[in-house]
DNA sequence: CCGCATCCGATGTGATACTG
DNA sequence: CAGTATCACATCGGATGCGG
């Protein structure tokens, strides 16, 4: 890209850091804990490794990610975390992932899909009034493989990687049927059906649909893209 | 840019729409009102005019703005708008802001300022527990030329172009005092001394203060950018 | 394997010029 | 005023290589 806006705003200036291509989604996936330079590779599906490089050389020298050596059992391999700068993109990120969200469709269709990348979707769901006086976690599990969960804590919570210590609702299904239910296209009666797994009391579950309530979506059918020619 | 991320992720996904370069600039711009095409051509700057065109084109597309004709007065003039789904960017323009707040520097260096880039950054501030039961209005105007005004009413605010109607305080400064009054490295007795021109009751200028407060700043210090080599 | 660096074709960008 | 046209150039994406 050329080289900055050259603008005295606030805005232009983040996005003079962090509006590369590939940056927020590296974001992303640091939210998730520090990770090493193949994790990241996975977590981005296609980026190229030279980008993938050269964007954590940035970062690095912008004070958003450090590096670190990992002590002594494992061998000398490196990992990429967020420094205090980086995790403050997180309501950013959470930001953005809420406007997606309006018009992001209920199916994969061939996309790829990680439970990880439902830590800032849970974060944009969260309804701190719901969860006032609440104390409990959510536990979501994809494929029988990964899992994410979600923890309460009298009126705040937080998105998590893992499984939670003592989930009051765990949730399991496949990620077809898990993204339907994130974006609010099924409802759990209907997730079930499709070979889905639910633990829990019947009242955590509706508290749980109360404190990370489904978006507000958008018909897209109004978007025209034959307007496009180029 | 090579196209989409393909992943199935609301981040990602609404990257995939507005992660261009310039393209929330021009949101920007556009949550100051309806603009012309030389209105947004001058409020980016150095915006090239087909790179500006093919924005457009794209978000009018993604159904983010609509084009308008002026009614009967003003010849055939075109004006952009946000569309619902275009204007609904407003809180990530917004957490953006407030991050890049953390670091911008207090002067503007040879850097363009307009007025109604301040919009998002006095949302930014935007306090609402210390505006519960506050309904009033404060007034920026920089150089003796443009206004922004931001109107609490009631534990909700809202940044606007233009003069208030009524402002309890009204602050009129030179960009580079104004800048850096909005950046809290200034106080208000400084940018008096600087030529600032601030009036109102004392306990409304209190109030704004604590409605509108300075950003939690880091030091940039820290930041080698040495380390930066391509 | 992990952590990148190099090469190269395709695409996007930026500055300027030009037009209905 | 509201864009389009052109072109040099930077960046991106994909493949591959390569030392530790």
């Amino acid at each position: 890209m050329g080289r900055g806006y050259n603008q005295h705003c606030t805005l232009a200036y983040a996005l003079d850091q962090i509006g590369e291509r590939w940056t927020l989604l590296i974001v992303r996936e640091l939210l998730a804990g520090p990770r090493r330079y193949t994790d990241l590779a996975q977590g981005l599906v296609t980026v190229p490794s030279n980008i993938l490089a050269s964007r954590l050389r940035d970062m690095e020298a912008l004070g958003l990610v450090a590096r670190k050596r990992l002590p002594a059992p494992a061998e000398n391999v490196t990992v990429y975390e967020l420094t205090e700068e980086g995790a403050a993109l997180s309501d950013a990120v959470t930001a953005l992932s809420r406007w997606g969200m309006r018009s992001l469709p209920p199916t994969t269709d061939g996309r790829a899909f990680r439970a990880h990348w439902l830590i800032p979707v849970m974060e944009a769901r969260f309804d701190p009034e719901a969860a006032a006086s609440v104390s409990e976690s959510y536990q979501l599990q994809i494929d029988d493989e990964e899992f994410v969960h979600f923890t309460v804590h009298d009126g705040h919570g937080e998105a998590l990687p893992g499984p939670a210590p003592e989930p009051a609702v765990a949730v399991s299904a496949d990620a077809e049927t898990l993204v339907a239910l994130a974006n609010g296209a099924i409802t759990i009666p209907e997730a079930t059906s499709r070979g889905a797994t639910i633990q829990g009391a019947p009242d955590a579950i509706q508290r749980m649909l109360e404190i990370l309530p489904p978006p507000t979506r958008t018909s897209k059918a109004t978007a025209r893209r034959d307007a496009v020619r180029r």
